[in-house]
RNA sequence: CGGAGUGUAGCGCAGCCUGGUAGCGCAUCUGGUUUGGGACCAGAGGGCCGGGAGUUCGAAUCUCUCCACUCCGACCA
């Protein structure tokens, strides 16, 4: 992409309604805009990491064996009817009247509808195990939206959908969500601790929380502090038992606040850390909590009809967004991971219009998208300064800067924004680099 | 929903107390000079001062009211 051509309208100044510091770098770097309260427009820079993410996540689900499928965010009433939620969900829920006053609702998610799906088309024991995923738009009117794309009330959300025909399967189906969110987050370049976690008004009895740690979290959670030295890697086939890499995480101490108090814990005084941490995942199996009331069953071997264990499994897309930047961020800017970043590599010319410098330049650029980065052309007219600086504040993990002064030593400046180090060479040996830093 | 704030140009703000018809910085546009870490000079465009009602000869400014947004709390798959 040539920056000339492309629309990412940065900022200098700090929005005043933007407190927490990836809320400010989104709206500085012209990810996102505000359309009204917890309700965003993403603009072409804010899209292009919100997909990449996106993309990481499909790509883990479907290794895990489960089925993308999209389901509408409007949904009809009586759905939650049948599952009793209409009423006990509250203020939360967006409900919509169409033409014909019926009663709709913009789905703050979707056990119902997918539930729905089963109970239409799964009819026997043997078609199971089976896992439905999408990734759409919620609404959750809640009171009071804030840090940006972090609470918003419309937000993109992961959500899989697990059935089974007893508790010990869906404990399987469990097990690799719960693998699979490792990998997930660890691609990501997060520590996503899985934490105990109560299950709240969905029900169950076997929950997860998924919890990247940050000053400016919502959730207090407590752990061990063996965490902050483990891998996080599950490095595992979905075809093996994944029940002791589970256990292996899970025998470490880790709770959200509400769990902690509740339970006893024996982790010594000295071991246990007190933190704030962001929800980017959660799983759940909650049983036959809403096959049963919905009709949800199919028939066992011996022909009679079964309700459906289920388990859910959340993973907040664009609360990631704003996750991955409070967790990786300087004062200059955003620190994207290499995987989710907006463009892997910058050619900033510092002087377009010089003959040799947009030369240079154009050949780098060719050459990159030839080897398949995802690289910005910095062909502005804007100052030196101010194109260093944005390439800072938007993130680009490698940089390639080149004018006239360095190119009359045959040179170009290969700069790495994480570490800040800047390597000087000759335009030829960029790609030999870049190859070699991976 | 309780408490506290803020709404003035695209963004950040001043002006309001003490009423006289709107200003600064950044951004944008024109021309020129620049070019190695958020350039400079000259000029220009852009506002029903959140909406409505009132007081007044006159309201961004005072009063009432509604709306939006932000922060703290409560709430939160």
């Amino acid at each position: 992409m040539r920056l000339s051509q492309y629309f990412m309208p940065v900022l200098k100044e700090n929005p005043k309604e933007a407190q927490i510091v990836s809320h400010r770098l989104m709206l500085r770097a012209g990810m996102i805009q505000q359309s009204s309260a917890g309700i965003y427009s993403w603009l072409p820079l804010g899209l292009k990491v919100l997909e990449k993410i996106e993309q990481i996540v499909r790509e883990e689900q479907n290794a895990s064996g489960a089925l993308e499928i999209k389901m509408p965010t409007i949904q009809p009433a009586e759905l939650w009817q049948e599952s009793g939620r209409y009423d006990d969900y509250g203020l939360e829920m967006l409900r919509i009247t169409d033409r014909h006053e019926r009663d709709m609702l913009y789905g703050p998610t979707n056990e119902e509808q997918v539930s729905d799906i089963a109970r239409t088309h799964i009819r026997s024991y043997k078609s199971l195990p089976v896992n439905l995923y999408h990734i759409q738009w919620k609404f959750r009117d809640e009171v009071r939206p804030r840090f940006g794309v972090m609470r918003g009330r419309e937000f993109l959300m992961k959500d899989a959908y697990s059935f089974d025909i007893s508790r010990d399967d869906a404990k399987i189906a469990y097990n690799k969500m719960f693998v699979s969110y490792l990998k997930t987050f660890a691609r990501m370049g997060l520590t996503a601790i899985p934490m105990e976690a109560d299950t709240g008004p969905i029900g169950g009895d076997m929950s997860h929380e998924f919890i990247i740690l940050a000053e400016t979290g919502e959730s207090g959670v407590f752990f061990d502090k063996k965490w902050l030295d483990t891998d996080m890697v599950a490095d595992i086939s979905y075809q093996d038992d994944l029940q002791p890499v589970v256990d292996k995480f899970t025998s470490i101490y880790a709770k959200t606040d509400e769990k902690h108090e509740a339970d006893s814990c024996d982790v010594p005084p000295s071991d246990l850390l007190e933190k704030r941490g962001i929800e980017v995942g959660h799983i759940f199996y909650f049983g036959t909590k809403y096959s049963e009331p919905m009709g949800a069953t199919v028939q066992g071997k011996d022909g009679k009809p079964q309700p459906l264990h289920m388990g859910s499994y959340g993973i907040g897309v664009s609360r990631l967004v704003g996750g991955i930047i409070e967790a990786s961020h300087d004062d200059k800017g955003i620190i994207w991971p290499e995987e989710v970043a907006p463009f892997t590599l910058a050619i900033v010319n510092l002087k377009p219009g010089h003959e040799e410098a947009d030369k240079v330049s154009e050949a780098l650029y060719q050459e990159a998208l030839s080897h398949g980065y995802d690289v910005l052309l910095d062909d502005s007219a804007d100052s030196p300064g101010a194109k260093m600086a944005t390439m800072d504040l938007i993130g680009v993990p490698w940089q390639v800067i080149l004018g006239p002064r360095s190119l009359d030593k045959g040179e170009v400046e290969v700069k790495c924004r994480k570490t800040g180090e800047s390597v000087l060479m000759s335009p030829d040996s960029v790609a030999s680099y870049l190859q070699a830093q991976k």
